[in-house]
DNA sequence: CATGAATGAGGGTTCATTCAT
DNA sequence: TATGAATGAACCCTCATTCAT
């Protein structure tokens, strides 16, 4: 009698084991290196039962990324109040994003990586969770570009579309890559609201200048000049 | 003679065939996914020939890898000249990184997402080609915060050490992420050098407001205000 | 209570149920290729309970192959008046025989195709019923025959059992083909009687020319001369 | 050293092996329950190499039809002259088809049978032999039947079409009957010739009778009246 | 130098069957 | 009586890898 498993448990909490061992079995071994057999085990179940209620390793897959994609979203936006002021939101939610990530980080390596490997239609969830949250950024640049232009001279028009969306890109990269960092093996990890400062710094600083107006400008790179329109 | 393959190349042209082959393969597939078939196939080689060069699936992988972080890191090297000023480095810097990337589409994706599907030893290598990346990157800010400390009024040290590092990380995953945006399937991409700037306008001008001491603070977030040391 | 399957039948009526649920899945999938699982739901039963009444797949595949094989010998013993003239009692087998098979196909499916394709002992099933009747048909002709010789002149004894055994076979096999052939898909299939009668006119006419001596002769085949003894 | 496999043998040598193994196992236990490993193992080969050559189970099966029914049809086809009379052709054609189905009595399992039990496309092929067959007879049937009116008195026209296809079917099925009983456990099997012989007697004999308008009718069955025309 | 021939090992999937309730 | 929960075993298929030529 090697492992007495743990026998008849409601199917609901079933399903939520498995899940739980596919997430973290997709996240060390990416989709095609995972095997359903480790799965099953690390789910103390047999591998039918897996079939019969999650269908194949694709549907299996699928589900862990819906999972962990609705539970990433899900805490971003509870964290960030709708009427609060931009800088504020984009704040708060980095801080959600970043203890989300640090917390779960098996699911973040699925949605940042293991999702892209494997292409449709796996590719285009993850793509549109971060379609969506380059959105939101979107919304936040441009709301703070209109303040700052309302609230200051408003000469220009600073940013043009695309750059907006460049910018959000950018940040959501960035954001990408410190979640990255942060869950790294490195002993020193920062916590989650010490990188949200970092990143905010380089990130809400840059914006309100740049939507002020100045420009870094390559002629003129002798001494890091600064342009002020 | 059934086959007109053309026989009896010189093993190094041989090699290379079959390192493009793989790389689009892996670039496409993902490791595990990808077939020793198909590379063989795509390189114009029978298997056992690829078997005696490159001796196995994972050394052809690694092989791939070290080939186009080298090939990246060189475009990137060459590019900067060591005495210009921080600005103009990191700004050639990205302008070539951005370039390179949108060239080697193949060689980036495996850089960038496939490497880091398989773990060890490959993960290490990409590990290792960020690493360098990004301790460029803190000499980079390291610099440009001892000029600005320098040319004003130097009152603080302004950063220290783990936030500079994260710094770097946000920068160079900002970097990535644009490089992913620009070899995305969008119609209107924008090229290595819109990219580059604006990534430069957010960074490059942020950074100078950071290293000068002006922060985001968390509690005055009525408005963004920013407070200035 | 999710699901208002009726409840707490009689065991007779399910297990009814089970088998015409059975030989409608082995119609048309064959021993192999049906699966409980669709038995089971088709009869509107759980797996356990088919268990519980039929105990195992094997044991069902008999039970339909007999109960299809009682019905079918039935139908056509019932039709077959005991004290009648060998013809018409020939004539009334046939056409009870094309009758019952056109009236359930599956179970005519099951004896004639699928229960040939699992040896032992389901063909041994079907092989004894098919026996049964062709005995009935030996016994037939060479009732015919002794008719004929005590009515005509009564030369020579002109069938040899084994003789008599191959017509029946022959009488038999030609039945079941014309069934396959009224139950095919053709559009205009003809009725029980056409096909018994197409079957009658070339198999009596024939057996009675037979018994009374008459045969092809291989040697004098110019023009299909018939050798009269 | 248990099995020391003869190992490099040219393609054409080891897929006709693969193929005689997978009659084989298809005729004794049917598609479904035919496994690849025991093919494999009856082969003398392993399961990839079966796999390299015919590329799936299906496929294999296919080429088990297809070979089997190619040498059928061959065999018979070649035994008949074209410009014999039309009892010569049926007679040397059924001597024929008797005497290869006695020969490979495995290939004619395949066909009679187990390719019958797997829907599309195999049935069709099967069935498309068996529409070839009967066309066969159907047009001996007719240039019989042309050649009794011909040559005697032509005073009706004795069969319709639809009467002839249901003869052909009969005939074939009792040729089908008569293979299967020819091949059956039973110790003494009739030769080929006698097989033919017995079924020629009873079909050509009923069909001169049959188109020279002899009929056997119902309302006269009191001692098997036959009326002529 | 180059390859057609060949396979051990393992992966995803399904099935008949049985507990525990 | 009736069933949701669960599984051992087997099946089809593919892959990285290696001889023998």
């Amino acid at each position: 009698m090697p492992k007495p498993r743990v026998r008849r448990m409601p199917r609901e909490v079933r399903e939520r084991q498995m899940i739980d061992a596919a997430v973290r079995v997709f996240a060390r071994c990416g989709y095609s290196a995972a095997s359903m057999d480790e799965i099953a085990e690390l789910a103390g179940a047999s591998k039918p039962l897996i079939y019969l209620y999650l269908h194949s390793k694709e549907d299996l897959f699928g589900t862990c990324i819906r999972r962990e994609a609705a539970a990433l979203l899900g805490a971003v936006r509870s964290a960030v109040e709708p009427h609060a002021p931009a800088d504020r939101r984009l704040w708060d939610g980095l801080r959600a994003f970043f203890a989300h990530t640090a917390a779960h980080p098996e699911g973040w390596a699925v949605l940042s990586c293991r999702a892209r490997t494997h292409g449709e239609p796996f590719d285009r969830v993850v793509a549109e969770l971060r379609e969506e949250i380059v959105e939101v950024v979107v919304r936040l640049i441009e709301e703070a570009a209109e303040d700052a232009v309302g609230g200051a001279a408003a000469g220009r028009a600073p940013l043009n579309g695309r750059e907006v969306t460049g910018l959000a890109h950018a940040l959501v990269g960035a954001a990408e890559s410190l979640a990255g960092w942060a869950n790294g093996p490195a002993g020193a990890v920062p916590s989650a609201k010490e990188t949200a400062e970092t990143l905010m710094n380089v990130a809400w600083v840059g914006l309100e200048n740049l939507v002020s107006g100045r420009r870094w400008e390559a002629a003129a790179s002798k001494a890091g000049v600064v342009s002020s329109g």
